[in-house]
DNA sequence: TTTGTTCGTTACATATTCATTACAAGGATA
DNA sequence: TATCCTTGTAATGAATATGTAACGAACAAA
């Protein structure tokens, strides 16, 4: 069963989200202050927190953030009051991934619980192993390997490697590439993906003359293919 | 071409940021004040802000809370001195989408400005596949599909085609492709077109000569019809 | 120090695309 | 119908993108 914990100092709202959430099979924690809420938060195991933007110690704002910064990732969402309070939401790097405006209709809340749930928080897809052809892959101990022999794979090629895998099937320009890979701070040119791509495919592929599963898309990028 | 405002009261800051951007092909507007910054902001369409925070009148931060009340929501690249005042930037009462500390590498802040306004160019409806007939288009992957068959497809084809599914039933006049398609930086011919849409029609027509997908309005241009 | 590794750049070879062009065919208008 | 303008079509050369190897700088380990 999928663990909620609501932080709201309303009592009318609290007990009704805790009603209508346990009728939907959900197992429910209330709290009505920010401090408890942050305690809680940190110390228990919660898929979802429902999270009240405005309470009377510690706001809904800086305890998103301060969950985000210990690490927190379960997915957040946020009650707010008035329309305007969405952009603030919405708008910074706050870390919330979703918003109800009260007064919410039941359903539509309960209906973003769900979808939040099922969505899970990651929107890149934090792969630990993954395997195609005779190549086997650990992220985690950056480890390669050929059937049974060792691959020498840089760190850089295992990021490289690592996202195009979680986009697999999807064409990655180059610049995206260096966006999400590089970073901002220093930023190689475009040709420096390629020479990449290069060793890569003498890695792994069986013809590196003619790539199976790091395709070139002229005008385009690469893509991973299983 | 995109249009980019930078308010920075220091000349020398000002005019390097508005040589460079300008060999990056960007159409720059230089303020050296807030109030005349914000004025522009507001009145003129501009697809960038670059905003220092320490300016003489109206500081960015007052600019940037403004100009997000005012409704103004495209990407805002902040100029700061210190890193501690990266936090107030990040920080919520405000609206920001990156920052670059000064002093900044040239490289670096192109890069961001770039990826801002990748991250914010949809304009097009971001369609990930489409189904007519018997073809099967994907376009996240680049591959099209005739029944089971492979259809060889170049980058241009499928960026042409996505524009003109993704405005189904609408005449789009060359210019007008050219412009979302080709970008403002090179500028073929209009011929140059009509020589896309006749591969086109090869690729996907049951017969290329009385195309009934992609059809030519004479004297206005082409539509896809589904 | 030497040695080795990684990464970014560069230069050159090769492959592919694209923009132009010329001519044919079609449509509109007087 | 005759004429002008637009569009269909194919071929071509130029421009651009990518493959590839080699080099040097930066850094770490021995």
């Amino acid at each position: 069963m999928k663990k909620i914990l609501i932080i709201e100092d309303d009592p009318a709202t609290l007990t009704g989200l805790e009603e209508t959430l346990k009728t939907e099979h959900f197992e429910v924690t209330g709290v009505q202050n920010g401090n408890m809420g942050y305690e809680k938060a940190t110390r228990d195991k919660f898929d979802l927190i429902i999270l009240d933007l405005v309470l009377p110690d510690k706001n809904g704002i800086e305890i998103c953030k301060d969950l985000r910064n210990k690490g927190v990732n379960i997915p957040i969402l946020m009650l707010t009051s008035m329309k305007e309070e969405i952009d603030k939401v919405l708008g910074l790097e706050l870390g919330a991934d979703d918003y109800v405006t009260k007064p919410f209709s039941v359903k539509e809340l309960v209906a973003r619980v769900k979808a939040l749930l099922r969505r899970g928080t990651k929107l890149v897809k934090d792969i630990e192993e993954f395997s195609f052809g005779n190549i086997f892959l650990n992220f985690k101990s950056y480890e390669a390997r050929l059937r049974d022999k060792n691959i020498q794979m840089s760190s850089m090629e295992f990021k490289i490697l690592k996202y195009l895998i979680s986009h697999e099937g999807e064409v990655i320009e180059r610049n995206k590439l260096l966006d999400e890979v590089w970073g901002y701070e220093n930023f190689p040119s475009t040709r420096t993906v390629d020479n990449f791509i290069l060793s890569l495919r003498k890695k792994i592929e069986v013809d590196p003359a003619k790539p199976k599963h790091l395709q070139t898309v002229h005008k385009a990028g690469y893509k991973f293919v299983r």
